[in-house]
RNA sequence: GGGCGGGUAGCUCAGUUGGGAGAGCACCGGCCUUACAAGCCGGGGGUCACAGGUUCAAGCCCUGUUCCGCCUACCA
């Protein structure tokens, strides 16, 4: 028997190891694609493989494990498909790193031996993060795991650059593009943070050729003036009417640029005279292309001046900036400066000032692909959970502009394009071709760029399920049931996941996307290094526990809130686990523990009021519970599960039990009660599992009866009916009702500073027959969870002559005071009882008096104010009499 | 510039067809009551940002104001 006794306190150290191991050695995370059963399927939003868990893989992966594990006890054939991202320029950015600190660079290794490197980079630490979300108790199938570098995957990812250029959806071209001149590679728009920086608006006079006056414009980068190759004026700028010249000279380079028109410059902004730079804008760039200006570039790829920039040559962007600016303040030629906020785009790897730069790259023409994952949301086909996501997501998708993919790196998938040394063409190909298909040459070069890492991300759905054969995996599990990811990579990632898959499955990838908040610190600040807020989930793990963790992110994921996280909280709710661990401590003491004992269908007829309640009660936290995670409303599931298991299975059940349990009822009755404190527990184990794996599991196996894991238990709303779990709201009403009594002392007791070791005895007068056959009937729950040395109930018992009074719904509450009482005290506890009875009966009053309210609210609500105005009065009138009765023995 | 979210107890936040203002923590008082002091019992505390409107009735719906946060933008 002792073996099945828990520890007076939980320790999740010594369970979390053992459990997942048996879980992995049972198989019980693994999805076939030839059962029987309904199809749940998730593709988990793979981490960076150079990543280390943080906040929000933690919370992403426990809301996935939740939905998993709860679909699996309701009998679903589960597959949760994992994986990492090979993350381009992040991993490359370590291994580099790595590198020079040994002295080297990637130069000197060369392209083939650095991407060596990176795998072996890779096998030694790049599954860190696979073995956190372990820890995490991330429920995965790990024997399908992927990475966006496998073979499979990079097979998919050539299939689609393949197929979308040869429907002329990928093209390469001569753009501005987002430079970074430390990663050394071009950047998608997304990759690119703008951040509001104070800055300087220059004004600059650029004057005409016959030395006449001039132009002055306004910029806060003059160092591109270099590269300018016009003026833009508005056509419609009545203040240029009458502008006879049509070329100015650019000061510093002394090269005569034209005045051109076009409605693009902004009458309202400076001088009306914008100067254009088409090589360093994207909005000049455009202007150019109207006008078919000269593109000059003069900032280099590194961050320096070209050549083109004559004696400024060799300066870094910024220093050439200061340089230009002391330059034309000494030629007179500043007109002003004064401070002028503008955001600057920053690299979202390295954080370095971003460049616009003229560059040759690959794009992939987005609009064809964005129509269809448009539509497919606009048609509920799929759904953005909460709502409001959903228009985010057009605006992003209706604005759409061309995604640039190509990147100068080498970690990724090298783009399957090879140009020809001899006609200079293009062959795009799923095999390594040996000769140029447009004119046989076999002079054929390949393309040196990779893709984007969400290039391959956007095939995820698909790619880690065989794609592009046409596997049983595919044909069960896509498209995938829900997508649970956070909305800093909606754009990234969900929309192209969209686009990827209606345009190559010709089907959306997910039913659902549920989009979760983002984890911040306790007072809602951003969680970074720099700023020092960092909480690790390891570290949380390492001293709570990873099921108060994860209970405590489940409880906070209120839907489209962001969540605070401290450690109290997490300390809060590992109380939570060392309740339910005593608990069952609690029940295993009572439980008889022999093998293979049954718990029988339960018999209303034979069990205590307790009883009853407590599995009405069961009954409905069950379907609450069920609902709220149908519809992704964790923080409630798991409210109601800890006021469940807290408030009124520990706090009421138990407590009322206790005397059954020791056999002061009888040997029935305590077997009766025993079967049911056996099946509320086991529900309870049941439906917390998704939240608390661990703990759950370690106690299920240690309740007599189940067999195997917790994870192959039945649901508790499947199988309720055949048990005999039903809802009861006579027993729920008679249980309030004791419930209401005993709280009624324990209140005077605690007001009348009674030491909880004094035995009380008590009057109790119901109002009613009815009323009075409850609590007799129950008097001795009262007298037990209240402890009185006596209870006394009659409709008009006689009451001791010094009390303490409380009145409730149909009954008045005597406490005897015999010897102890205090006069004073009791004075003022009535009469605040009074105040507060009154402050309610003035607010209900009004109502009452209100024609409007009688004849237009529904009967029922009006009813139960009704009711509630005469429970009011009768009790007012009961304490004012008490407190008549008290004053008189008290003067 | 556009969009989204938020302002409810000292703190962090719930509040899903408009009809009872709530939870956890913190605080105050009392308890070793044979599962649990990581606990038990009791208690105090809020003009639900502000101003209007709709309604018999508004934390909830509408309008405006204000403060905070985030996203987005071709803001010289």
């Amino acid at each position: 028997m002792s073996s099945n006794l828990l520890n007076k306190g939980y320790e999740p150290h010594n369970v979390e190891e053992q459990w997942y191991e048996y879980w992995i050695k049972e198989k019980l995370f693994s999805a076939s694609e030839e059962g029987s059963e309904k199809g749940y399927s998730i593709v988990i939003p793979p981490p960076n493989v150079t990543g280390v868990l943080h906040m929000g893989h933690a919370l992403n992966n426990t809301l996935q494990d939740i939905l998993c594990r709860y679909k699996r006890l309701r009998g679903e054939n589960v597959l949760w498909m994992p994986g990492t991202d090979h993350a381009g320029i992040a991993t490359q950015n370590v291994v580099e790193k790595k590198l020079a600190a040994e002295g080297r660079d990637r130069e000197q290794l060369g392209r083939e031996k650095f991407i060596e490197a990176v795998w072996e980079w890779r096998s030694e630490s790049g599954s860190a993060i696979i073995n956190q979300l372990k820890r995490l108790g991330a429920s995965c199938d790990w024997d399908r795991e992927r990475f966006t570098m496998d073979e499979g995957l990079s097979k998919s990812v050539r299939k689609v650059f393949v197929q979308l250029h040869k429907e002329g959806l990928i093209y390469q071209g001569n753009y501005i593009i987002n430079w970074c001149p430390r990663c050394n590679t071009a950047l998608s728009d997304l990759e690119v943070e703008h951040e509001e920086q104070e800055g300087q608006l220059y004004h600059i006079k650029y004057p005409f050729e016959n030395g006449k006056g001039g132009l002055v414009v306004a910029t806060t980068r003059p160092e591109t003036m270099l590269g300018d190759t016009a003026v833009a004026i508005n056509p419609d700028d009545e203040r240029y009417n009458n502008l006879k010249e049509n070329n100015v000279v650019l000061p510093l380079v002394e090269r005569i640029i034209p005045i051109i028109r076009d409605k693009y410059v902004d009458t309202e902004f400076g001088t009306g005279a914008l100067k254009v730079t088409p090589a360093h804008d994207p909005n000049d760039f455009e202007i150019g292309t109207r006008h078919k200006l000269e593109n000059i570039k003069v900032i280099g790829d590194d961050g320096t001046m070209t050549e083109e920039a004559g004696k400024f040559k060799g300066l870094d962007r910024f220093k050439c900036r200061e340089a230009v600016v002391n330059t034309l303040e000494k030629e007179g030629l500043l007109v002003k400066q004064e401070p002028h906020d503008n955001s600057v785009g920053h690299c979202y790897r390295c954080k370095t000032i971003v460049e616009p730069n003229l560059s040759r790259q690959w794009f992939v023409k987005v609009k064809p692909l964005a129509e269809k994952a448009i539509a497919a949301v606009e048609e509920g086909k799929t759904k953005i959970i909460p709502e409001n996501w959903t228009k985010t997501y057009f605006d992003w998708m209706y604005n759409i502009k061309d995604w640039c993919i190509s990147r100068q790196i080498w970690w990724g998938h090298q783009i399957p394009a090879w140009t020809c040394q001899d006609c200079e063409k293009v062959t795009v190909s799923m095999e390594t071709p040996e000769k140029c298909s447009h004119c046989g040459s076999a002079n054929i070069v390949q393309e040196t760029d990779v893709l984007d890492t969400w290039f391959s991300s956007a095939l995820w759905p698909f790619s880690t399920m065989g794609w592009p054969d046409k596997t049983p995996l595919l044909e069960k599990y896509y498209p995938t049931s829900v997508l649970v990811t956070g909305f800093d990579i909606l754009f990234f990632w969900v929309a192209r996941m969209m686009m990827m898959g209606l345009h190559f499955m010709d089907e959306i990838p997910f039913k659902e996307v549920y989009v979760h908040a983002l984890v911040r610190d306790e007072h809602g600040k951003k969680m970074s290094k720099s700023k020092g807020n960092v909480i690790d989930p390891l570290d949380v793990i390492e001293k709570y526990g990873t099921d108060a963790f994860r209970f405590t992110l489940a409880a906070f994921a209120a839907m489209g809130r962001d969540i605070k996280l401290s450690e109290d909280r997490v300390e809060g709710y590992r109380h939570f686990i060392n309740k339910l661990w005593n608990a069952a401590r609690f029940a295993l003491m009572h439980l008889d523990s022999e093998e293979g004992k049954e718990y029988k269908t339960i018999d209303s007829k034979g069990i205590s009021l307790p009883d009853r309640w407590i599995l009405s009660r069961l009954k409905t936290v069950t379907g609450s519970v069920a609902e709220a995670l149908d519809s992704y409303r964790f923080n409630e599931a798991a409210g109601t599960l800890y006021q469940f298991v807290w408030h009124e299975f520990c706090d009421w059940y138990i407590e009322a039990i206790k005397p059954i349990l020791y056999g002061k009822h009888g040997e029935d009755q305590q077997n009766a009660t025993k079967n049911v404190l056996w099946h509320v527990m086991r529900d309870i184990l049941v439906l917390l599992h998704p939240f608390i794996p661990f703990v759950t599991e370690e106690i299920w196996h240690k309740l007599p009866g189940t067999k195997g894991s917790i994870m192959r238990a039945v649901y508790p709303d499947d199988n309720h009916d055949s048990e005999g779990i039903v809802q009861d709201p006579d027993s729920e009403e008679m249980m309030e009702m004791i419930i209401e009594i005993i709280t009624a002392i324990r209140n005077i007791r605690g007001e009348m500073n009674i030491a909880p070791s004094l035995s009380l005895d008590v009057v109790l007068q119901p109002d009613d027959n009815r009323t009075m056959e409850i609590i007799k009937e129950h008097e001795e729950l009262i007298v037990n969870i209240a402890r009185l040395k006596s209870c006394k109930t009659g409709l008009n018992a006689d009451k001791p002559s010094a009390t303490a009074t409380a009145i409730i719904k149909n009954t008045t509450i005597f406490v005897s005071l015999s010897g102890i009482v205090d006069f004073a005290k009791e004075t003022q506890r009535l009469e605040k009882e009074i105040s507060k009875i009154t402050k309610e009966l003035v607010a209900i009053s009004k109502k009452l008096n209100n024609e409007d309210y009688i004849s237009k609210a529904p009967e029922h609500v009006v009813n139960k104010t009704k009711e509630k105005h005469e429970n009011c009065i009768e009790k007012q009138e009961k304490l004012e009499v008490t407190l008549k009765k008290i004053k008189e023995m008290g003067g």
